[in-house]
DNA sequence: TCTTTGTGCTTCGTAATTTGCAGCGCTCAC
DNA sequence: GTGAGCGCTGCAAATTACGAAGCACAAAGA
């Protein structure tokens, strides 16, 4: 689109941080990119970047902008989309960020399911613990964020919202795995493996721990929850995770055990999009399934 | 603003349903003009405008396409008067549209208090019965509605809402002047002055009558609150209004009397801006104060 | 029925704008 | 120090947008 040209480039400038390199990203001379810049700033009435020796930053002014001109980006493509929507043609983008638990099982099975019926829609689905999910949601970078615990900045509007209990997760010969009511204490007497704090689990447990008497032992601490899981299955190691994330009904090398909510408190899983955005056909309408199927857990 | 001017264009050639028309509007040829929308429509990906015989519409296509271009162009004032803000000038104008019963008392004591405040800020009072309130928000023509009884479409955000019962205005001789519990049936047997029905007392009174025996006599129909108030003095009229367009405290000429919300329904006041826009920060500094005089009605 | 008026659209020469090239002055890292 | 990298600026070339005039067409008016 071309009347956007000059506004893709100053957001080009703010991520290169230099205007030369801008330039040679976007394939012109620095000095004509230099000078869009100049006749932007004076019909906008600021500055938009301020000028640092080794190069441009961003000045507040500058930051409003660019949230504006990201936004405006979206919504003209949000119309776009719209208007081949109305040509009879159901095309569009999905971008959505989303905690690793959402990962193995819920997310193909969504994704999967929304595509039966829209085959022309494509995805982005991106890992991102909660605070970079909140960032991308604000870059516009995803449409959706699907995460646990999520800092429920007042940037956000949440489109809907489920608790979901703690699970042990240990191998079947464990001396824990017979038990019918698992304690958070019983678990800290083995070898445990907690991803680290970003994650929402992760701050699930701190939580528990920091009003107890013992004290969570991160010997193990692991991002991939792929890792946990094969882990545990070889010793005597307990990891955690949300039902979401595993397959409790046929994965038989596994015990699963919930803990209670006075022990550990339940994991708020959210379906958050940035606050009052018009999201684009394709991404509202997955939002909305997400929501049925979110609301069945 | 540059980078909009053809969006502008493509909005003056909406308006004026004519190029040629909109190619004056906007002091340039009816060529340059005709030549600047196809080279949009052909990179926007489909035609914007139907072509007839004597002029040209704006297609479906091009109705989301003119939402967007004022939506951008309402944000892009937004983020400038932000940015004016923070190099120190308070700046902004604030558009309002509201109903007749706001304008004597309420609306002038708030944009003066307001303005002691900001005086720099400028306003535009607009008086609207509710569809044209919604019609203005829609089209980006005003940033707030304060309407009566409006019909809340999902499209609005309610900011804040309240109720007011229906005041029966009459002069101080007059023989229902003396009743401490005064009925709507009691009302309907003296001649009575009522607003046309896009006003949404009329609307209540409509619906509280409709439900009864006795039918609304409207030989006296006036869309001005003013008309009804003076009309009243001069005889045996009952006129009617809410209280927030009365100064029933120091206006001795007349007997306010309440009537039950049982004979008519209360008036919801809303105050209302179009669904998840942001607002410039003058118009929503004073919904925020809007609303803090509101909820002490 | 024929004329008039008003429409969108096209052509073409020109005016305005944007671009690329080269170079200046500056600051920081080595 | 010195070189690399930065933002910025003249100037001529290239690109783009523009205005004037005219075409084909359709609806209103005589």
């Amino acid at each position: 689109m071309k009347h956007l040209q000059t506004l893709l480039l100053i957001e080009a400038v703010a991520i290169a941080g230099s205007i030369r390199k801008a330039a040679e990203d976007m394939n012109i001379t620095s000095s004509a990119l230099n000078r869009r810049i100049q006749g932007f700033e004076a019909e906008f009435g600021a500055p938009v970047f301020e000028r640092l020796p080794r190069g441009v930053r961003l000045n507040p002014a500058g930051e409003l902008l660019i949230q504006h001109i990201r936004s405006q980006k979206s919504d003209l493509e949000r119309v776009q989309a719209q208007v081949a929507d109305l040509s009879g043609v159901r095309r569009g983008h999905v971008s959505i960020a989303c905690s690793q638990a959402i990962q193995p099982y819920f997310m193909p099975r969504e994704v999967s399911e929304y595509r039966r019926e829209h085959p022309g829609v494509t995805f982005s689905v991106h890992v991102r613990d909660r605070d970079r999910a909140e960032e991308d949601l604000r870059s516009y970078e995803s449409d959706l964020a699907l995460v646990f615990e999520p800092r429920h900045s007042a940037e956000f509007d949440v489109l809907i919202s489920v608790e979901q209990p703690v699970v042990a997760v240990m191998s079947k010969s464990h001396p824990l795995a017979t038990k019918t009511k698992l304690r958070l204490r019983d678990c800290l007497e083995f070898p445990h493996v907690v991803p680290p704090p970003a994650i929402g689990i992760r701050y699930l447990l701190d939580l528990a721990v920091g009003r107890m008497s013992q004290k969570l032992d991160p010997t193990i601490e692991a991002d991939s929850f792929e890792f946990m899981r094969h882990y545990v299955l070889n010793g005597k190691a307990i990891g955690f995770q949300f039902p979401i994330g595993l397959d409790t009904a046929n994965d038989d090398r596994f015990a699963f055990l919930s803990l209670p909510d006075r022990d550990v408190p339940h994991g708020k899983l959210s379906l958050l999009q940035m606050k009052g955005r018009t999201l684009p056909v394709a991404s509202a309408r997955f939002a909305n399934q997400l929501a049925l199927s979110i609301a069945d857990l």
